[in-house]
DNA sequence: CGGCATCCTTCTGGATACTG
DNA sequence: CAGTATCCAGAAGGATGCCG
């Protein structure tokens, strides 16, 4: 298999990760705060459901981006966290940031 | 508005151009490649139907992100390229790429 | 070759209500 | 607070066939 197609193959496995519509969003929510309740998500990502919220989290566990913590208070606080490997995902995150306002002034001149 | 929920809408905006399944992996196609053909996608990027990449090519088109140009030969032969707004996804393609073979190499050892 | 049209199934995801 | 459960509409997306 040549190069170009190994790297066509990873892009599709790591887009396979990051499925959805909301699971960047939802990391960067995270990234952006070390530390982040699952009501703060709620806030950060404006227009996503509770339901789809708790699904998101719960894939993103279990591939090892999140990790979640539930704190003893009353009443309970519940804390998310990435992991290192998470963490690693940083910097695409910063890229589609910084693409995205660029993005957002090109459409303002349209 | 604090500086992360503006990074964190600008992710979303960017999100929201490259929504669904495959619109990352026919990008990534026509990237490493320099210029693709309709068919020649449909072979690079795993899975996709005819009907999807048809749409997908013309939301990229529509975003400008992509350009459509029809080779008149027989039978007819069309082009797709990347704008150089298309273009300026390469760093977080390239990223995207080393991060999914990253995780192949993580999920082997599972 | 590069699509479009049609049919049909599956998945996505919103709204609302409820629980420990 | 941090979810779960249920219901349901609409979108995504696969299979197949047709056309210039």
């Amino acid at each position: 298999m040549e190069e170009q197609d190994q790297k066509i193959k990873a892009v599709h496995d790591a887009m396979d990760i990051l499925n959805g519509k909301w699971k960047i969003s939802v990391i960067s929510s995270i990234c952006y705060h070390s530390s982040r309740r699952f009501s703060e998500i709620l806030n950060d990502v404006k227009g996503i459901s509770n339901k789809m919220l708790s699904k998101e989290l719960k894939e993103l566990e279990k591939n090892e981006l999140v990790t979640r913590t539930v704190l003893d208070t009353q009443p309970i606080t519940v804390e998310y966290k990435l992991t290192d490997y998470g963490q690693s995902l940083r910097t695409i995150i910063d890229h589609l940031s910084d693409w995205g306002m660029a993005h957002r002034k090109k459409s303002m001149y349209k």
